[in-house]
RNA sequence: GGCCCGUUGGUCAAGUGGUUAAGACACCGCCCUUUCACGGCGGUAACAUGGGUUCGAAUCCCGUACGGGUCACCA
């Protein structure tokens, strides 16, 4: 056994800060709950003025995702959860992809095999997991010798090496959010460390990269709760210090089922593409089992940084709720620059108004305050560039007092007035309609209502009658008004 | 089934022995208003359950129910 090369990866051990680490399998799209888990795990870093690390755990081989890997690094750059340490920007302890590391694990296990906390395992998989009533406590192989083991490895005998779990007493460690947790250790099993790959599994790597890398903080989902204990177990047969856990429970879809693509939930691209905002997720995602205790809701990634903290976690699942999603939104849209809502806002209108006579930077002031999503954008507007077919019903509306027969009185007034308005701006349509109404003796909204029903064809929209013959233009509003004319009478 | 964990309104949640049990979303109503929204004001709605402990329990203990996780050569 080289003792050297141990000491000398011991030695390469940051100390003295606080490191967590983010490692996710690329096996696909990053669902809410991988970014939530993402997000923690940065936030506790920062928060302690730590290092955050980005770790790929590849060793299954049979279920990698082309792809997947980019997805992780562009969604944790475009939320701004920026790494310290990665496969793509290096680091002291690298490799920080797990089938760059095997060798690693190999040496470990050796050792681990030398110290008695794991062996050999030559039984074929269908020996075991398929034989009824088999228990691997009476595992023949925990109990082979050297000898015996040698002369398998010799005979070219695949093996898996297995950790020995004690069979009697019980195993107890601390988690930040759960507390102290005991399990019997007699309902652990000796689960696999080093599959017959060569590659190790989930169980093992993961103790390993987490001394090896200097992890504090071990930050995952609620999942490897009960199999903790088998990894203090490891932690101690190596006499290694054990790292805080900080176990996160899920994010669910409903009360039985965690958010999942095969049941259709969003993933992060999926809600980008849905119109959200990369701010308005994560500022939603944050609260969405974690408090931070007070009344305020609306926190930026370095305000989160600043107020995290880890008793603020609850223990129990948190049900993922679109439409609160949709309010913060909402708020951030109604938070933003005007530049900045414009520019995001012009592919949308673009996607409705394609009439060039029409001014798109029109729009976006009566957009902002009333629009959820940026797709909400192109159904909005869709009625400037053509007069959509409407039902003259449309032009009953009791809280305006008008209906089909007082509409076409009302246009029909309003009709030769506009047309003489010779200044076609909000101000003068306003006052030269409001003017009209007086005279007429109705309310504003009477005369109001039919002309923003004849221009626009449809009951709900941004903006009032005058903004809406404004950005239509003179031309296409005295159209319209006059189609209105037609239909009523 | 064994083991582990959880349970405050429809949802997210505050609350760590004494509160009229916050707040937000959603919903409803009113106001504002040239529509819809925005905004303002108000309202409906909760401590799973049964026992303890205590002068006093959402808060502590035990049981029950319900829910979740785990028991892979997946992570």
């Amino acid at each position: 056994m080289d003792l050297k090369w141990f000491e000398e990866m011991e030695a390469l051990i940051p100390h003295g800060e606080v490191r967590t680490r983010f490692a996710p399998s690329p096996t696909g799209y990053m669902h809410v709950g991988n970014l939530r888990t993402a997000l923690y795990t940065y936030l506790i870093a920062k928060k302690n003025g730590g290092k955050f690390i980005l770790r790929i755990e590849d060793t299954d081989q049979g279920r990698l995702v082309e792809g997947a890997t980019d997805i992780i690094y562009k969604t944790l750059a475009d939320c701004r959860l920026i790494h310290d340490e990665g496969p793509n920007i290096g680091g002291p302890v690298g490799p920080y992809i797990q089938t760059e590391r095997r060798g690693i694990y190999g040496r470990y296990a050796e050792l681990l095999l030398e110290k008695g906390g794991a062996y050999r395992c030559f039984c074929e998989k269908s020996e075991t997991d398929e034989a009824e009533g088999f228990e691997r406590k009476d595992d023949p192989c925990r109990r082979l010798s050297d000898e015996e083991a040698e002369e398998k490895i010799k005979a070219g005998v695949p093996f898996v090496i297995r950790q020995k779990i004690p069979r009697e007493g019980a195993t107890t460690f601390h988690d930040e959010i759960f507390g102290d947790i005991t399990v019997p250790n007699d309902t652990l099993d000796d689960n696999v460390l080093i599959k017959s790959d060569g590659l190790p599994t989930y169980n093992f790597a993961n103790v390993i990269d987490d001394h090896l890398m200097g992890i504090t903080h071990v930050v995952r989902g609620s999942e490897y709760l009960a199999s903790s204990p088998k990894y203090n177990l490891l932690y101690e047969s190596f006499g290694w210090e054990i790292p805080k856990y900080v176990h996160c429970s899920p994010v669910m879809r409903d009360h039985h089922n965690k958010m999942s693509k095969r049941h259709g939930d969003p993933s992060y691209e999926d809600l980008l593409s849905q119109g959200y905002l990369t701010e308005a997720v994560l500022n939603y995602v944050a609260l969405l089992g974690w408090s931070p205790g007070g009344e305020r809701e609306i926190f930026s990634l370095s305000e989160l940084c600043e107020l995290f903290d880890i008793s603020g976690i609850s223990k129990s699942p948190a049900i993922f709720d679109i439409e609160k999603l949709t309010y913060f939104n909402a708020e951030y849209i109604k938070a933003m620059s005007p530049e900045r809502f414009t520019e995001l806002a012009e592919p949308f209108i673009r996607q409705s108004v394609k009439n060039p006579a029409i001014d798109i930077s029109a729009f976006a002031p009566l957009l902002q305050p009333r629009c959820e999503k940026l797709t909400d954008i192109p159904e909005k507007i869709d009625f400037f560039d053509a007069l959509p077919e409407y039902d003259i019903e449309l032009y009953t509306n009791k809280k305006s007092k008008t209906d089909a027969a007082i509409s076409l009185q009302m246009l029909e007034k309003a009709l030769p007035v506009m047309e003489g308005t010779e200044d076609w701006t909000d101000e003068t349509i306003h006052d030269t309609l409001i003017k009209l109404a007086g005279d007429l003796g109705v309310k504003n909204a009477t005369l109001m209502w039919p002309v923003r029903i004849s221009v626009a064809g449809k009951s709900v929209t941004p903006g009032g009658a005058v903004e809406i013959c404004r950005i239509l233009g003179k031309d296409e509003t005295i159209r319209r008004m006059k189609l209105g004319i037609e239909k009523l009478s």
